[in-house]
DNA sequence: AACCGATCCGTGAACCTTCACGGGAATGCC
DNA sequence: GGCATTCCCGTGAAGGTTCACGGATCGGTT
C-alpha cells in the first residue's frame, strides 16, 4: 500500500530539516549548493511530490478553478464553447475542469464540487437538484434561468432569433413548417417534453406547423429523424433542426433521398458553427455569440470570486441570437 | 477583502463545537435535528463553505485527477480524444482537467501541476522543458516518445498507416503525390521543421514525391494550402493532408477550383474523424483508435497510481492505424 | 442510591506544507 | 579578544478540516 512520502521522510533521509527541503524544493535561496544537491537526490529517490493539498491549503491558493459542465464533448458547439472558457479563463488566470453531465449527473457534480470554486454550464437537472448537489457552490446556468439564490445564469435569446428565422422564411414562400426536436429529455427524464426552442418555434409559425420529429443530438440522429420528418409530411417546405450536428445530418440526408435543399426544403440549424459553412450546401443558422457567451460568464465568476464567494444577488445576463444566414434556407 | 469564514466561525456563531458543525454540513449522525437545523441555518446565514484543500488533505483525496493537455480545442480530433478520456476516467473515477496548448505551454503545466496527480496530453514543447514544468509529476505523452524517466507514452503507429495508404493509392494508380504539412512548429518554435508524418510520407512515396506545403491546422488552412499545392504542382494525382480538419478544407477547396475528387486527385487525411462521413465525397483517412488510445493512457495512468505515483520504469504501448476507406481516395 | 445504556456533543490529534522568526557557525574588522 | 555581518539552517505556528475518542446528560432499572 505504502504511506505517502512526506516532506519530512525527505528530510530525514537528507538529513536536515523541513525547511531546508522546501528551500531546495522549491529553490528558494538561503540554502547551500552541495545542501540542495543533497536535498534534491534524497527527494528523488524516496519519489516526493509536495501534496498540492497542503501547499494550497498554506499559499491560500491565488488561482481558483471553475468547473465546466458541458452535455458532450461529442458537439463542436458545446467544444466551441468549451474553447472559449478556456481562453477567458486563462486570460483571467483562472483554471478550467471540464466534466460532460451525459451522464451520472448528480455524482459527477458532486465530485467536481471538491476541486472548483465555481461550477458553470448546461445541466440536464432541475434547478434544485443541481444546487444541492453543488454542496453551496456558485453556479453560473448556461442558457437557462432560475430563480434560485445563489444560482446566476446567462441566457441566450433563441427565442426572438427564431421568429426572426420563421418571418425571413415566410418572406420566402415558406408555408408548412416542420421541426426535429432534441430527444434529450427522454434519456434524461425518462419522458420526452418539448424543448423550449419547440415552444418559441411553435408560437412563431402559428398554424403552418405541420410536424414534429424528435431525434438524437448527433449528426446521424438529425438525419434520421428529418427523413422520418419528411416521410410522414411530404409537404413540408421548412425544417428548424435543434442544432446544427443535427442539420448536418439533415442536410446529408436530404441528398440522399434526393430532395432539394433549399429548392424543395429550406434546412435551418442553431448554433452557428463555423461547420456548417464546410458543408454543401452551407448551413443558415441560428447563430449565438459564443464569445459574448463566455466572457459573460467568466465576467460573471469573477464578480462572484471577488465578492469572496460570500452570497450575493443572482447575476443575471443575456446574449443574442441572431440569423446566419448561407445558402440552405 | 474579507477574510474566508471557516467551521470555527460557524461554531462560534450557531453555539456549538466544530465537530457538531462537521456533522451538521455532511450529515453523520449522532446530531439532534434541532442543533442540526440552527447550524446549517447559522452557515447558511454566514456563507461558510468547507474548504477544499483543507478537505481533502484529511480525507486523502480518494477520487484523483488527471490533467489533459491538447493543442486545440477548435479540433475535433482533440476533442474526440478529451471525450474519450472523459469517459475512461469517469469510468475509473478519476477527475479530467483539460487545458488547451496554444499557448504559453511553459506557465501553464505549471499551474496545471499544482491541481492535478498525473499529465497526458500533446504538448509543443521539448520533453525536457515539458518535464521541468511539470515539477515531478508523471507524464504521459500521446503520440510521442521519450526516454526521459517518469515520462511514459501512448505512440501511434501513424507510420505504418501511411505506408498501407501510399501502396493503395500506387496500386490505384496514382503516380504523383504530394502533401500539405502543418505549420505548427513555425508557430511554437519559430520555425518549420518537417513533421514526422512528412518524413513518413516522403520515404513511402520515394521519388513519386511532388511538393509539399505547409498550411495552418484549421479547415480554411487546409483550403488555402491545398489550392497553392495545386497551383505550384498542377499534375498532382494524389495528396496526404497532414489530418483531417484541413483535409475537409482541401476537399471544399477542390471543389471551389474545380477539381473533381476522387478523379483528378485522390485525398486522405489523417485522425479518423466522424465527421469526414458527412461531406460529399466522405472523406478516406488514415484511422486510429481514440477509444483505444484513452484507454491505455488511462490504463498506464491507473498502473502509476496504484505504484503511489512512486518513480516507476516508464510506460510505453503503441495504438495502430488503418485506412479507413471512404470515398475520396 | 447506584448503575446502565443510549444519545448527543466536545477536545486533542492528525493531515502536510509554508511562513516568520530566531539561532549557530564562520568570517572579517577594529 | 570582542563585535558585527553574512550565510545556512532549524523551530514554532498557522492554515481549515476530519477522525478517534472521551465526557456529559438523561430517562429508566435494580
Amino acid at each position: 500500500m505504502g504511506k505517502r512520502v512526506t516532506i519530512l521522510d525527505v528530510a530525514a533521509a537528507a538529513g536536515v530539516s523541513r525547511q531546508t527541503v522546501t528551500r531546495a524544493i522549491n529553490d528558494m535561496g538561503d540554502i547551500s549548493e552541495p545542501t540542495k544537491r543533497k536535498v534534491l537526490a534524497a527527494a528523488e529517490r524516496l519519489g516526493y511530490r509536495p501534496s498540492r493539498f497542503a501547499r494550497s491549503l498554506v499559499t491560500r491558493q491565488k488561482t481558483h478553478a471553475v468547473g465546466l459542465v458541458v452535455a458532450s464533448l461529442r458537439n463542436p458547439y458545446f467544444t466551441d464553447i468549451a474553447a472559449d472558457m478556456l481562453s477567458e479563463a486563462a486570460a483571467r488566470k483562472w483554471q478550467l475542469m471540464i466534466a460532460a453531465s451525459e451522464r451520472d449527473s448528480p455524482e459527477l457534480l458532486q465530485l467536481l464540487s471538491t476541486q472548483v470554486d465555481v461550477i458553470v454550464g448546461h445541466f440536464g437537472l432541475p434547478d434544485a437538484e443541481i444546487r444541492d448537489a453543488a454542496q453551496g457552490l456558485p453556479i453560473v446556468l448556461l442558457e437557462g434561468r432560475s430563480d434560485l439564490p445563489g444560482v446566476h445564469s446567462v441566457e441566450v435569446d433563441i427565442e426572438s432569433g427564431i421568429g426572426d428565422a420563421v418571418s425571413a422564411l415566410r418572406a420566402r414562400g415558406a408555408r408548412r413548417f416542420g421541426m426535429v426536436d432534441s430527444a434529450y429529455s427522454e434519456r434524461i427524464r425518462g419522458a420526452y417534453e418539448p424543448t423550449p426552442k419547440r415552444q418559441w418555434f411553435e408560437a412563431a409559425v402559428g398554424d403552418g406547423l405541420a410536424g414534429v420529429v424528435v431525434g438524437e443530438e448527433s449528426i446521424s440522429g438529425g438525419g434520421r429523424a428529418f427523413a422520418e420528418l419528411m416521410r410522414l409530411h411530404p409537404d413540408i417546405d421548412a425544417v428548424l433542426m435543434f442544432n446544427d450536428l443535427m442539420a448536418l445530418g439533415a442536410v446529408q440526408s436530404a441528398h440522399a433521398i434526393g430532395i432539394a435543399v433549399p429548392g424543395d426544403v429550406r434546412i435551418i440549424g442553431v448554433d452557428g458553427l463555423a461547420l456548417g459553412d464546410a458543408v454543401d450546401p452551407p448551413l443558415t443558422t441560428i447563430s449565438l455569440d459564443q464569445q459574448s457567451l463566455a466572457s459573460n460568464t467568466l465576467d460573471i465568476v469573477e464578480i462572484i470570486a471577488k465578492a469572496d464567494f460570500a452570497r450575493i444577488a443572482p447575476i443575471h445576463r443575456t446574449v443574442r441570437s441572431k440569423v446566419l444566414w448561407r445558402e440552405s434556407a
